[in-house]
DNA sequence: TCTAATCCATAGTGATCGCTACAGAAAGAG
DNA sequence: CTCTTTCTGTAGCGATCACTATGGATTAGA
């Protein structure tokens, strides 16, 4: 039941495959990439995570739960226009940002649409919430402004993918806010 | 100087190029896939069309046409707001046709940043238009509000192709039209 | 009809794809 | 130490990639 140790930290190397699969995406990502990426050979690479897609499925649910946290930690905030000015600034930053690659890997995948539904769900329900709170007037479609949400920061990954910088994809989150209703003071006084 | 005529009409094969490149995007799309699709075997491809390189040039060149000529006839609209509403709701549509492959060529192919450009550049152009016409506040950022629009446009295509229906996308590009400002009347009132 | 020119179909080029057989290296168990 | 187990590196599997050499088929002009 003993044997030779793996020579390589399985978290390391599959943080490496994470990226260059974040870089490349799945299809365009081969299998020599991944090996030169993780420094590891492809026996040794098969013997720690199976085939292409088992790896690929491995890498994008940390790549997912790191999403998510984010977006729940932005969540969290009171008042639901933070919550989403939170959320759309995070996501226009990390999308450019200098030391990992440009856009979202989860936004452009066409394999993740299940986790992209999934994110929709979370955003609907923290804007229904608001909706019943009063923090959103009763008017607003939770479902339909979740998925506005998601098409903005789709189109911010693929902004960033263009080489846009940080400022300018910054400046469409910040159009992007002026679709969110106000609060439905205005309704209550009518 | 005269020769055997080709068996085949370029024109529909490219059309059905245009479609599988549409469909799967350049790399996904196989010189096999092309030919399946355009009834057409490789020793002919590449003669009427030259390499995989050339004739995804020239299939997105008049993918590009098209969608310009569905721009410019949008923009052409005297108010800038039912401009960009019918814009909208025609690229809603058109990503969610039945009879065409799902979402956007332009606005998903990573190759055709240089088109993007361009489509931006009519959009700051025709916002910028608006504003000195008073059309739209003073305080809008024209290339801010195209790149939002760009954003929102490639977030619809996702959205399509994920499976999101004509309605489901059209929402999206209704509760877009709420970051569009007002024309600038409260700000000539002040 | 004969020649020159151009196109088409078969078949296959080297390169790369995802993946793995094989044999040697490195560990614990006895 | 030996034995067993597991990992590692080389080397290569069949399939597919973009692309093309070759030869027969089909046209216009002489």
């Amino acid at each position: 039941m003993a044997g030779r140790p793996r020579s390589f930290d399985r978290d390391t190397a599959l943080a490496a495959a994470v990226e260059q699969f974040w870089r490349t995406g799945y299809e365009e990502t081969s299998i020599a990439m991944l090996t030169s990426a993780m420094g590891v050979t492809p026996p040794s690479l098969y013997a720690a995570f199976g085939d292409k897609d088992s790896l690929f499925t491995e890498a994008s649910d940390l790549y997912f739960r790191r999403t998510c946290e984010a977006v729940d930690a932005a969540m969290t905030r009171t008042s639901v226009h933070e919550a989403i000015a939170k959320m759309l600034g995070d996501t226009a930053r990390a999308h450019t940002a200098s030391d990992t690659p440009l856009g979202c890997l989860l936004l452009t995948e066409p394999r993740l649409t299940a986790q992209r539904e999934t994110l929709h769900g979370k955003l609907t329900d923290r804007i229904a919430r608001a909706v019943t709170d009063g923090d959103l007037p009763a008017s607003v479609r939770p479902d339909e402004l979740a998925s506005f949400l998601l098409a903005v920061m789709r189109g911010m990954s693929g902004a960033a993918r263009d080489g846009g910088s940080t400022d300018e994809v910054l400046a469409i989150a910040r159009t992007a806010m002026a679709a969110i209703p106000a609060e439905n003071a205005r309704t209550i006084d009518e």
